[in-house]
RNA sequence: GCCCAGGUGGUGGAACGGCAGACACAGGGGACUUAAAAUCCCCUGACCUUCGGGUCGUGCGGGUUCGAAUCCCGCCCUGGGCACCA
């Protein structure tokens, strides 16, 4: 009988959706586990099969966690603003808002209700909508509280293409991460989250959460966690100091001469006379230089003596302050202590002005003509009382020594900056502050929120650095919340990564207007329990969310910090080994194939393509197979006689296999060999004489989760009631799993020569017996001494002669 | 340059100290059919073979072990992240 997926899927839907199967009563649930995967963007092309992969994988997740028994909650929505709409409709002249539902609607009816996830539609975000993006400002504004929203003037990146300003996680080697133009340095006043506050927590908690490790570490990345000492190098003949972080104070004997950033604002003060004009010119040409120039690889080093010296705290010497693009404003303190011996790029620069270079970490005591910078650990030389010491050991006694003077204190730096979070566009949650002359900046009353985003005609942004809204002049005009005079709203509108960063949280209590989360439901579902989702989002989202939560933590608002217990990144589903993209023309449409041949199909092959965190390979060629899989299912119920009869001999043991392997796989996300071993749980049965009912029945239990539809269609037709979807999920014996008599390979110097057919509890001798009969043992161990036996009791022997 | 993840038949992938290639795809042969499709059965790493079997084989080179795809050391290649971060 030919298996019509049509008619099936579409019946089961709808039995779903009027039983509000797939809606957990969120109040009531006794065993709450929040399933979440990253919700899309809903772009025009529709649902893009590696949406369909992530959602199915955590899906499957999901519905095994159910058949176990927990309450399932899985809920799915849109991040819908957002410089990608904004740039779509312009494009094509339409307006964003709606553009976006258009794409939502198409998103969710005509896909994500068709793919056979158990998403709960009762509790769906949209981040444009009002009803969600007031809490996207309310957020902004309990950041504000903390002290972690504050305003500054920074060089930012502009991209002149998108015409706005772009998060450093945003430029990709100093290009548009959307658009590939080079990004721009340009000053302009920004809203910024100190993120910073939190770099210790955020690296000290990776050590517990149970995430992917290849996500912890991106972060870890990331971060850039460093430790060392901030030394203070007194500048000769003046007042003023130079502080520096470095990670090996053991080499400061080592530092013959400084280096400030230009942009470091001491610069100005201790410039020597008659050198301001060649620094004046130096500093010019950084400052116009773009990130690429300042950074290419293998440059040239620069730099201008500005004709002022330091003394080196641990030797007293005097030695040349310089200035150099090498070392950047912004990490550290802008300034270092140079160890050309120690520091490959202190040697270049060294060698570059001919500066002394002295060797005061010596892998073997010795002294040695160096031919480049040598950074590994050693023995201290050249350093005064400190001769001799190993280096390990240096950098802290050199740190002690300093910070007896007060000279020296140990420091910890990050990589990590803060989070610039305005953007000059038009689509996006207006940023609800409001500046006033008399009161200066103060949030929009939490009463008056959502501050709703202007309906604007011409919403395309230009090149003067002035957002669109700035242009809606009515909207702008505002009574001061502080005094009542006149003042006027904040033009910018709020990163895109903001919306994301507490959609979880909203979920659970979506349609509760008077509050961003209820404190029991949040109590009860959060954190979530299981997060799934692409590693690209390791740096950003991942990142800002735990940030936020954190933050929320701190101000009472939530009674964890961290948002995720779980989280696994899914790999990357490639087509004929090359990755998917437009311009290739390789990309796959899901919903050719949902049509075609189903979602149970596509479910299946899509997780049968390759280990889910590693990712798969497509080929059109594979999905017909496991077209084929389904219909041998489906026609074992249809065309065979099903009996009530005993599970037993062979079948029995296999089966029992088969509960154990797949309950084991689906919990580790081991997709593809869950269903591996499905199929030979299925040739199992059809090997069988008879088709015992109950074998059928597990098999269809063991696939439910993956492909959600056929087995509901064939437990019904098997006369069940209900669904099968809610468990329980079958158990197995482990005394069934083995055997009387067992295969054992037999070895001759590790080499297989045979096996051997023994009851399982065979001693040694027995099977020293029986491999004597082999006549490929026989010659190999024929006329000589055996050694040594290997024997392991129902698995192997080893004969060494 | 540094840090991750990988490299296994014609292909996707199994196995993660103990029979390499599970499960599939593709290919070949057969059954059924007037024929084809569909379905079902068999074969399918390479080389040699007296058809019993033998030799080689998991990116390359070493090592540990009775035994290595798996562990260790040194390379090469692919993908991802970070990168003048002191």
């Amino acid at each position: 009988m030919r298996y019509d997926h049509r008619a099936v899927e579409a019946k089961w839907r709808q039995v779903w959706e009027e039983r509000g199967d797939h809606e957990p009563d969120l109040d009531a649930a006794e065993d709450p586990f929040f399933n979440l995967m990253m919700f899309p963007y809903p772009s025009a092309e529709g649902l893009h099969v590696g949406n369909v992969y992530a959602f199915t994988g955590a899906d499957i997740y999901g519905r095994f966690q159910r058949m176990c028994g927990r309450d399932v909650f899985e809920p799915m929505g849109f991040d819908a603003f957002g410089i990608h709409s904004e740039n779509f409709a312009i494009k094509i002249g339409d307006h964003p808002k709606t553009l976006i539902r258009r794409n939502v609607e198409n998103f969710r009816e005509n896909q994500l209700k068709r793919i056979g996830a158990r998403f709960d539609w009762a509790h769906q975000v949209n981040t444009t909508e009002p009803e969600y993006y007031k809490w996207t400002q309310w957020v902004f504004i309990q950041m504000f509280r903390q002290g972690l929203a504050f305003r500054k003037k920074a060089a930012v990146n502009w991209c002149p293409d998108c015409m706005t300003v772009l998060a450093d996680e945003q430029v990709i080697s100093d290009r548009c991460e959307r658009c590939d133009e080079l990004v721009e340095q340009r000053e302009l006043e920004q809203w910024f989250f100190r993120i910073t506050d939190y770099a210790e927590k955020l690296h000290q908690n990776l050590e517990w959460i149970d995430w992917s490790d290849i996500t912890k570490t991106a972060q870890r990345n990331w971060i850039g966690r460093s430790e060392g000492a901030l030394l203070r190098f007194e500048i000769d003949g003046r007042e003023e100091h130079l502080e520096v972080f470095t990670t090996r104070p053991d080499t400061v004997f080592g530092a013959t001469y400084m280096v400030m950033a230009p942009e470091h604002p001491l610069v100005d003060e201790i410039t020597a006379e008659d050198k301001r004009q060649e620094v004046g010119e130096y500093r010019a040409k950084a400052r116009a230089a773009t990130q690429e120039e300042r950074t290419a690889e293998d440059r040239p080093k620069t730099g201008v003596d500005i004709g002022a010296y330091c003394i080196n705290p641990a030797n007293g010497e005097r030695i040349p302050i310089w200035i150099a693009d090498y070392v950047l404003w912004g990490y550290g303190t802008g300034a270092i202590m140079a160890v050309p011996a120690h520091d490959e790029r202190d040697f270049a620069f060294a060698k570059t002005f001919g500066l002394p270079i002295r060797e005061v970490i010596s892998p073997d005591g010795e002294e040695h003509d160096l031919e480049e910078a040598y950074i590994g650990q050693g023995v201290m030389i050249h350093s005064g009382q400190f001769d001799g010491m190993p280096s390990e050991v240096g950098k802290k006694a050199v740190t002690e020594h300093l910070a007896e003077k007060e000279l020296a204190e140990p420091r910890v730096e990050y990589r990590l900056r803060d989070w610039c979070v305005s953007r000059q566009r038009y689509w996006g949650p207006p940023i609800p502050m409001i500046h006033c002359g008399q009161c200066g900046v103060l949030p929009v009353p939490e009463k008056e929120l959502p501050v709703l985003l202007p309906e604007l005609e011409d919403f395309t942004p230009d090149d003067s650095g002035r957002p669109p809204l700035a242009r809606a002049e009515d909207w702008v005009k505002v009574t001061c919340p502080g005094c009542g005079g006149d003042a006027r709203r904040d033009t910018d509108v709020s990163d895109n990564f903001l919306c994301s960063a507490f959609y979880f949280l909203r979920y659970p209590s979506v349609g509760m207007d008077d509050r961003a989360w209820d404190p029991e439901r949040t109590r009860k579902w959060l954190p979530v329990d299981m997060y799934i989702g692409g590693n690209e989002h390791a740096c950003l989202h991942l990142m800002y969310t735990r940030f936020v939560v954190m933050a929320l933590h701190d101000a009472g608002l939530l009674p964890f910090e961290e948002p995720f217990v779980k989280f696994r990144a899914h790999g990357l589903l490639t087509k004929d080994g090359a990755k998917m993209s437009k311009s290739k023309g390789n990309v796959v449409n899901p919903d050719d194939f949902l049509e075609s041949t189903g979602a149970d199909t596509l479910r299946l092959y899509l997780m049968f393509c390759g280990p889910f965190q590693q990712g798969g390979d497509w080929r059109d060629e594979g999905i017909a197979g496991m077209r084929r899989y389904v219909e041998r299912l489906y026609n074992l119920v249809m065309d065979d006689e099903v009996v009530d009869a005993p599970v037993e001999g062979e079948l029995e043991r296999a089966m029992h296999a088969a509960i154990k392997k797949v309950g084991e796989d689906l919990a580790e996300l081991r997709y593809n060999t869950a269903i591996a071993a499905t199929m030979e749980l299925l040739n199992a049965i059809r090997d069988a004489d008879t088709t015992p009912k109950q074998a059928v029945e597990t098999l269809l239990k063991l696939i439910a989760p993956i492909a959600p539809f056929v087995t509901e269609e064939l437990w019904h037709e098997l006369g069940n009631e209900g669904t099968i979807h809610d468990g329980p999920w079958p158990e197995y014996d482990e005394s069934k799993l083995v055997t009387d008599t067992v295969e054992i390979p037999i070895q001759v110097k590790g080499k297989l020569r045979g096996t051997v057919a023994v009851p399982t509890e065979a001693t040694e001798d027995e099977v020293m017996a029986a491999a004597r009969e082999i006549p490929s043992v026989q010659s190999q161990i024929e006329g000589k001494e055996i050694r040594k036996v290997i024997f392991l009791p129902g698995k192997l022997m080893n004969i060494v002669v």
